[in-house]
RNA sequence: GCCCUCGUAUCCCAAUGGCAGAGGAAGAGGUCUUAAAAACCUUUCAGUGUCGGUUCGAGUCCGACCGGGGGCACCA
């Protein structure tokens, strides 16, 4: 400010605070006072805020800008209505990106994801976070780690860990198996290369012996989290109702016969079924098919193995197949049906065959369209003949062709009856199926956790004893770290190779490390006791905390990491570790930041930088434009935001401090009501709008108390009331939900020691609520036609009787019969006449 | 194809089934200023995607459709 304007001002106050001084000014006396540390003493009621710990990629970008500031105004709210808050930070430290940046750069992987952790974490002390930054755990430390790997000794004890080959989604840039929840559209989830299949020997964690469970207990979260969330999880464990139904297969020449089990959801289509369908690349179509087709055969599943799942995924792609020269008996009615390999039918899936019903299945139907198969339809629909028209018809109908089934009319009683009759004969029974698969979690490559099994020539598997956690990962500075196919690991010969812990020969480590959502799957219980020794959690501390009150992240874990983690839980629950047995009890989704109609990202070039943000407009201001864009899980559009705009308004309120001439301490009861019933009312509207996460709506409030305590100070009852103090304080207090340092700035100019974090939400006094006089509304045949001032506990009968000598009332009531009569004292009456 | 979700002013968004507008942005006008910025004041703008239903009363509840976003999908 130059000398000559400020000659001119006559008070020496400026009309903006130094944003820059603020933020360096304050953030030393936090860093002094501390006071997010949670006690865990029991004196108050405690409240778990967890966000989902970020991944270590370079510095804070725009998302973390808006999950951090939404998540942050919940925390520090509860810390306001004083409980006792575990609002914890840590870092998802292992995987892939740090170890290809690691390569790039030719440095250790551990290096470049320390660096950039402490690049984060300086990022958001300067962004004002209310951690307890005395729980920060790295899920890379061994003493983090050793749990993981405890924990995963527990689950195979437990039959939940397990080791089989089958063929794995492979990527063949990051040179790794992926789980089939990381390729998306049949590309690598990361670095979206074409995926392929590849037989090998993998880990797996049982998931889908938790898959009921983990469908109903979705239940219990309906109210707390997101529908969107829940319809994601239930789709993705895909259950489905049906029944197992057997069938022979017929000895041909020297190959015997043999039992075959279909899955199918329609058993009441049995008599339809004209030819069965194996998986071509199940075992089962090599086990079967006749010599005669056995060169065929092998030809067609070479084709199919070089088959993508892009080319699978392509809907107009044409059926194919190859006969195997076997025929199946159908239990129902004794009928010879060809028995074909495809690659419709999944290997995975069910039992990798079905029973090919094409008259009421699309799929069958244009296979037999393909290979000229027979069509019977078992199901009038009413429909067009689908013997005719080649469009299948899955709807109720009557069943015909069907034996004991004709004349039945619906779906319900054809599928019970038919399941009865199977039962009694013990061919079939009713039964679950599920889309879930279980959960491959080794990945050949060195930045995980090791998997702490040994090899042994004699003993087999054999788990690392407890006293020998962690393994700790090799040193493997300098070396070849480039993805082979093979773990890196295994090149590390003085690590792969121990002796036997059972037998004490020679044996080799198990080199592959653990998927990273391992990791992720438990560390909300770590944060309760971060150092305890004796296990991956202290009990006590879990059940004084868990489980975690808010969780705060994004959409794109609806399925991985909240699956996994609710899994994991549920299991720990099994084995009496915890005593609940779903780890969030509400979830809030925020949106992304979009720019340019994509969210933001470094590929696309239309990033907006954090740091930059925060030069250009301070802290408080990107927190503020992040908070009140919209309802938190709507995406934001960053060409709709305006932080300059909310830096305006900080400086707004932050004047409002300034113009305070009231001493601190000063009795708020002889001051201005009109002003004391706007503060108070706004505070007790702000506890329902963060109870229900509508932060976008708090902010406009503490705009409009803003503008009301302006006035009052301009035009009103003027800057001595002690009203003014009231509403400023409290404007201080609301801003402290999101704006940390204005609301810091203001507490200190009212006179006040900081912290005002701490300061205590204000009582909200009952009586300040009661208005004077309210605004009823006469309507006649619910349109608008008068409004009457009337005492806020006017009874039924007294308004009434105003609203019917209305003289309005009366001309728009002239020849007319009062038929009904609605009041709601004292807001509305509602004349119905006619 | 199945499932979830959203649709209010130029834009972002509010509105326990009860007066459609709280807040912000943008626009227009004004006060202050030599001027501009800042600050302050005033002000314009929709009948809620469409159709139907429930109700005394529907932006809100129900159904169908249209449009946007998302999930699942050769899953038998």
């Amino acid at each position: 400010m130059s000398e000559q304007t400020q000659s001119q001002e006559h008070a020496a106050e400026p009309a903006t605070y130094d944003v820059v001084a603020a933020q360096d000014r304050w953030r030393k006396v936090w860093d002094d006072l501390n006071p997010f540390e949670a006690a865990d003493d029991g004196s108050r009621e405690r409240r778990y805020a967890l966000t989902m710990f970020p991944y270590p990629s370079g510095d804070l970008h725009m998302g973390h800008a808006e999950v951090m500031a939404l998540h942050d105004v919940i925390a520090r709210y509860w810390w306001q209505r004083g409980y006792d808050v575990l609002n914890p930070i840590g870092w998802d430290s292992f995987g892939l990106p740090a170890e290809n940046a690691a390569i790039r750069r030719d440095e250790h992987p551990a290096t470049y994801t320390y660096a950039n952790i402490e690049t984060q974490a300086e990022s958001f002390r300067r962004y004002g976070m209310s951690f307890d930054w005395s729980r920060r755990l790295h899920t890379s430390d061994p003493e983090y780690y050793r749990w993981t790997q405890w924990l995963f000794l527990r689950f195979r004890e437990r039959g939940l860990a397990y080791r089989r080959s089958s063929p794995v989604n492979w990527c063949p840039n990051d040179q790794t198996v992926l789980a089939n929840e990381q390729v998306v559209g049949g590309m690598c989830d990361r670095c979206g290369a074409e995926v392929t299949k590849r037989e090998l020997t993998q880990w797996y964690f049982k998931v889908t012996d938790y898959a009921q469970r983990l469908l109903d207990d979705m239940e219990g979260l309906k109210a707390t989290w997101p529908e969107r969330v829940l319809a994601m999880q239930r789709n993705w464990i895909g259950r489905s109702e049906g029944a197992h139904v057997d069938f022979e297969i017929e000895p041909a020449g020297e190959e015997p016969g043999r039992t075959v089990t279909v899955f199918t959801t329609r058993p009441d289509t049995l008599y339809g079924a004209t030819f069965f369908v194996v998986a071509a690349d199940a075992k089962l179509a090599g086990e079967i098919c006749a010599p005669e087709q056995r060169e065929a055969f092998e030809a067609y599943l070479a084709q199919v193995r070089k088959e993508t799942d892009i080319d699978r995924l392509s809907s107009e792609r044409e059926k194919t197949g190859v006969f195997l020269g076997r025929y199946a008996v159908n239990p129902v009615n004794g009928e010879r049906i060809p028995v074909w390999a495809a690659d419709y039918v999944l290997a995975d899936y069910g039992t990798g065959a079905v029973m090919a019903v094409p008259a009421h299945d699309q799929r069958d139907l244009d296979f037999a369209k393909a290979f000229d198969l027979p069509v019977r339809r078992v199901v009038d629909t009413g429909e067009e003949n689908p013997e005719e028209t080649f469009v299948a018809t899955a709807g109720d109908g009557v069943y015909v062709n069907s034996d004991d089934l004709d004349g039945l009319t619906d779906k319900a009683s054809g599928i019970a009856q038919i399941v009865g009759r199977l039962e009694g004969e013990g061919r079939g029974k009713g039964a679950v199926n599920f889309r879930l698969r279980d959960w491959l979690l080794s990945r050949q490559r060195f930045w995980g956790c090791p998997i702490p099994i040994i090899h042994c020539p004699t003993c087999g598997e054999v788990p690392v004893p407890d006293d020998q956690l962690p393994v700790v990962l090799p040193d493997l500075r300098g070396a070849d770290l480039k993805p082979k196919g093979t773990s890196p690991l295994a090149a590390a010969e003085e690590w792969v190779d121990v002796d036997c812990p059972s037998c004490g020969g020679p044996a080799k480590r198990d080199s592959d490390t653990m998927d990273t959502f391992v990791d992720s799957s438990w560390y909300f219980l770590r944060y309760c006791s971060p150092d305890y020794t004796e296990g991956p959690f202290d009990p006590e501390a879990v059940r004084r905390w868990m489980p975690a009150h808010q969780y705060v992240g994004g959409v794109e874990h609806a399925i991985l990491h909240l699956l996994y983690s609710r899994f994991f839980t549920k299991v720990l629950h099994d084995m009496g570790m915890v005593d609940f047995e779903e780890p969030f009890q509400a979830l809030l989704n925020q949106g992304q930041v979009i720019n340019q109609g994509k969210a933001m990202s470094k590929s696309l070039g239309n990033g907006v930088n954090l740091g930059d943000m925060i030069d250009q407009y301070g802290v408080d201001a990107v927190r503020l434009t992040m908070v009140f864009a919209g309802p938190p899980e709507d995406d934001i559009d960053w060409a709709d935001m305006s932080p300059s705009g909310s830096l305006k308004f900080l400086q707004r309120a932050w004047r409002l401090s300034g113009d305070v001439t009231s001493e601190p301490g000063t009795p708020y009861d002889g001051g201005d009501v009109t002003l004391r019933k706007a503060t108070h009312r706004t505070l007790r509207e702000v506890e329902h709008l963060v109870d229900s996460h509508r932060f976008n709506v708090v902010v406009a409030r503490v705009m409009e108390l803003v503008n009301v305590t302006r006035k009052a100070i301009d035009s009103g009852c003027g800057p001595t009331d002690p009203a003014v103090r009231e509403a400023v304080e409290a404007v201080a207090i609301l801003l402290s939900l999101v704006a940390p340092y204005t609301a810091e700035e203001m507490w200190s100019r009212l006179g006040h020691e900081p912290t005002v974090a701490k300061a205590g939400w204000p009582t909200v006094d009952e009586a300040l609520l009661v208005q004077d006089s309210v605004t009823a509304v006469v309507q006649v045949q619910g349109k608008l036609r008068a409004k009457l001032e009337v005492g806020p506990d006017i009874s039924e009968a007294d308004l009434e009787a105003m609203a019917l000598a209305e003289p309005v009332i009366q001309r728009a009531l002239e020849g007319k019969t009062v038929r009904k009569v609605i009041v709601r004292a004292p807001k509305l009456v509602n004349i119905v006449a006619g």
